[in-house]
DNA sequence: ATATAAATCAACTAAATTGATTTATTGACA
DNA sequence: TGTCAATAAATCAATTTAGTTGATTTATAT
C-alpha cells in the first residue's frame, strides 16, 4: 500500500489556487482577455471577473492595455501582468563565480552584481550577497521594496565534494545566514534544477509538459519536468544527472562538463560570452565523449519516464552547446533503442543567465504559481505558508 | 515556456475528490473512525460526517464494525470499506497464459479463469474473455452485476515485435472490441504498470510515495510511482524497464527475463507455482547477469527522480525472486555511485497475480481514487466523465 | 458524578454557478 | 452615410455547493 498525503480541497483553499492558475496562464500566453481566461480555465465568466479585479487591485495585473477589436462584439480588453508587481533576487554560487540578480515580475533583469573567485568560501560569498544586495535595495523606491518578495539561491550540492578549500561549506546552512542578515524569505535549490525552471518560467520556447533538461558547467546537472512540475524528490536530489551512472563504471560528471574540457586544455575558460579557443582535436573528443554519456543518460531517464523531448543549456558559447546536441542526435540515433521513442533534442534558450533567473524564480513559485509549478521548498522565515494566503490580501497598491 | 494544462477548483468539484480522498485513506490504512479521517484529511469532523454519511448510503462503506472502547469518551466507531460495494474484471493477456479475474472492493479474488496456450492471438484471447465473463456474470445477483464497475486489461506493449506469430496483434484494439461486445466500459494498461498499481492499491506491504518497481516476467517490465501516483507518461509508456540501456549497447529486457532463462535452459518453466528446476550453474549465471543490469537500470533512475526504494516482483518463485534482490544489493553498492544516495531493495508481495489485480485496479482507480493514483486512461464508452460525478449519485442500495 | 472525546445539529461563510442586464463593437440595409 | 439588429464581452444579482465554527448530545473511563 502506497501512502498518498494528499490534502482534502475546500471552498477557501480554491480561491488562491484559480488566482495562481490564473497569473500563470497569463504568464505562459501573453495578455489575455477575461473570456479566454475563462475558456481556458474552465471557470465561469463571473469567477474569472472577480478573480481578476482582485489581481488588479493588487496590482499583479494591468488592465490598461490596447482594446482588441476587429471581431463583432464588444471588443476584447487583454490583461497584462504588471512588471512590477513583484520584484525577486535571485543568488548563483557557481564554481568560479557569483551572481546576484534583482529579477521583475515579467523576468527582466533590472540589476546585477558579479564576483569572481578563485573558488567559492561561504564567508565571502554571504559578504558579496550582504553588500550586493544593500546597494540594489538602496536604488529601489519604498513601493518597490514592498513588493520584493525574496531571494533564491542556486548552488551545486554537496560542494564540499569538490575539493579541499571547498571544505568549509560541510555543514554550513548559508540559506539560513542570509535569510536572518537579510530579514527576508530565502529559498534553495539544486543548480541545475533552477536552470531548468528559468527555461520553464522564463525561456522563450514552447516546451511541452514533459522533459528532461541537462544543464553543462563547470559541473553537470539538470532537471526533469513532469506534468509541467519540475520534480525535486523526496530529498531534493532529483535531476542529480551528474551522478548518472554510465558504462566503464563511470558517471556523467566524470565526462561532461567544463572542468574535464578545462582539465584536457590545461587552463581555465572564459566566464563570459566571448568565444572559447579551443583546438579542434581536444573540443571534438569532448564532444564525442560527452555527447556518448549524455546520450545514454538521456535514452535511460525515457524508458523510465516516456519523455518527448530533451532540453541541452549550459554555461558555454552558443556554438558549442549547438555542437553538443547535434553530436548527441547521432550518438542516439546509433543507440538501440527498442521499445522506445527517440526524444527530439534541442538546446536551452538561456545560456550563462539560466541559473541566477532560475534562483529569483524560486520565490515566484512559492507565491505566485500554482502548485509545485516549481516545486520550491519552504521559506526559512515566519511560521505562515504564503501559499495559503490569497494575493490580493497583500491590498491595493 | 511550460504548459501546465491545470484546471480551476470549484466547490462542485471538491467534494467528489474528498469522497475519493477518504476511501483511499481507509483502503491503506483498514478501518478508520470518524475522527481519524477529519484529522488526516483535514477537514472539519462535520465534513467528514457528511461524506460518510452519504458514502455509507451508496454502500460504499460499512459503518457495522465493532466500537472500540478502552480509552476515555465516547467509543471509535470505526468505518470499513464494503466488499461489495464495487466489482471489478481484470485480465490479463501474456505471452503463455491468459486470466481473467473477478476482484472486490477489498482487493479479493473472488473468482478466476485461465487459458494457457503456445502464444497469445487476439481472436482467441477475445472470445476465451467473452465466455469467461459470461460465466461469472452468470454467478452474479441482479444488484452485484449493477455494481460491476468494468474490465481492466494488462498486456505487454508491442506484442507483434516479439514474433512472427504475434503479428496479428499489430494494429487490433482488443479494448475496443472487448468494451462493445461486453458492453462494458474496459481499460487497457502495459501489464508491468499494472503490476505496479497492483502493489500500491492491495499490496500488503507499507511503500513510500516515490519509489521504482521491477517486474520479471518471459518479459522484463516495470513501472514509476511518483508522489503517490503511478506515472503512466504522454504516449503511456513510462515504465518501460525492459528498454533501458545498459552497458555493451544491450537492454535490460535480453539478459533479465524468464524468457532469458528459457533460452539457457532450453525448455520452458512452469506457468504455476511449482518450483523451478534449474541447474545451479545456469541459475547463478542468469542471477548474476540479470542483477548487474537491473541495479545499473535503478542507479540511472535513482540519479533522476531520488528514490528512496525499489521493490522487485515477478512471475517467479518467491524464493528466485529474493536471490534477485540479494544479488542485486550486492551489484549495486559495488558500483560507483558518487552524488546519490543508494535505495533501499525490497521483494514485492504479490509474485504471479499481481498483473490481473492491477488490470481489476484500472477500473478501481477510475471511479474510486484520488486523481491519478495509478493514472488510469479515459474508458471507451460514453462520452461523460465519471470523476465528475459523485459517487452518492449512484443512490442508496 | 465528572472529565473526556466522538459525533451530530444548527448557523454561517467562501467561492463557485446561473440567468438577466449593460456595453461596445460589426455588418446589413434604408 | 446614418440607423439598427446581431453578437460577444463583461458585469450585476440571486442561488448553490460544500465547506467552517460553535453549541449540543452521547457513551465511555476515572
Amino acid at each position: 500500500m502506497s501512502s498518498t498525503t494528499s490534502v482534502a480541497w475546500t471552498p477557501q483553499g480554491a480561491r488562491s489556487q484559480n488566482e495562481r492558475l490564473i497569473l500563470w496562464l497569463i504568464r505562459r500566453n501573453g495578455p489575455m482577455p477575461r473570456a479566454a481566461l475563462a475558456q481556458a480555465t474552465g471557470l465561469s465568466a463571473q469567477a474569472v471577473t472577480n478573480i481578476t479585479r482582485e489581481l488588479i487591485a493588487a496590482g499583479l495585473l494591468d488592465a490598461g492595455g490596447e482594446r482588441q477589436r476587429g471581431k463583432v462584439g464588444q471588443p476584447l480588453r487583454p490583461l497584462a501582468l504588471a512588471p512590477d508587481g513583484a520584484l525577486f533576487l535571485g543568488l548563483k554560487v557557481g564554481r568560479r563565480m557569483a551572481e546576484l540578480v534583482l529579477v521583475d515580475f515579467l523576468g527582466q533583469i533590472r540589476q546585477m552584481r558579479s564576483q569572481p573567485y578563485p573558488f567559492p568560501d561561504p564567508d565571502r560569498t554571504r559578504d558579496f550577497t550582504v553588500a550586493a544586495t544593500a546597494e540594489i535595495l538602496a536604488g529601489l523606491t519604498d513601493e518597490q521594496r514592498a513588493r520584493l518578495s525574496g531571494m533564491g539561491m542556486a548552488t551545486p550540492y554537496y560542494l564540499w565534494d569538490w575539493g579541499h578549500e571547498m571544505e568549509p561549506w560541510r555543514g554550513r546552512d548559508l540559506r539560513l545566514e542570509l535569510s536572518e542578515r537579510l530579514a527576508m524569505p530565502v529559498w534553495l535549490e539544486n543548480d541545475g534544477s533552477c536552470a531548468c525552471g528559468a527555461e520553464m518560467i522564463f525561456g522563450t520556447a514552447e516546451l511541452p509538459e514533459n522533459f528532461l533538461y541537462f544543464y553543462i558547467a563547470h559541473f553537470a546537472g539538470g532537471g526533469v519536468v513532469l506534468d509541467g512540475r519540475l520534480r525535486h524528490g523526496p530529498t531534493r536530489n532529483a535531476g542529480a544527472l551528474g551522478s548518472y551512472p554510465v558504462p566503464d563504471g563511470r558517471q556523467v560528471l566524470d565526462v561532461a562538463s567544463v572542468s574535464v574540457l578545462e582539465s584536457a586544455l590545461g587552463r581555465p575558460l572564459p566566464l563570459d560570452d566571448s568565444a572559447w579557443d579551443l583546438s579542434p582535436a581536444i573540443l571534438q573528443e569532448w564532444l564525442d565523449k560527452s555527447a556518448t554519456v549524455l546520450s545514454h543518460a538521456a535514452l535511460g531517464a525515457v524508458a523510465v519516464l516516456d519523455l518527448p523531448l530533451v532540453v541541452i543549456d549550459g554555461a558555454m558559447p552558443p556554438a558549442l552547446r549547438d555542437a553538443l546536441v547535434a553530436t548527441m542526435a547521432v550518438k542516439m540515433a546509433a543507440t538501440r533503442h527498442h521499445g522506445i521513442t527517440l526524444p527530439v533534442l534541442r538546446a536551452g534558450t538561456l545560456g550563462r543567465r539560466a541559473r541566477a533567473l532560475g534562483a529569483a524564480a524560486l520565490p515566484l513559485d512559492e507565491e505566485f504559481l500554482p502548485g509545485g509549478t516549481f516545486s520550491a521548498p519552504r521559506p526559512v522565515r515566519g511560521g505562515h505558508d504564503p501559499r495559503e494566503t490569497p494575493m490580493h490580501s497583500r491590498g491595493a497598491s
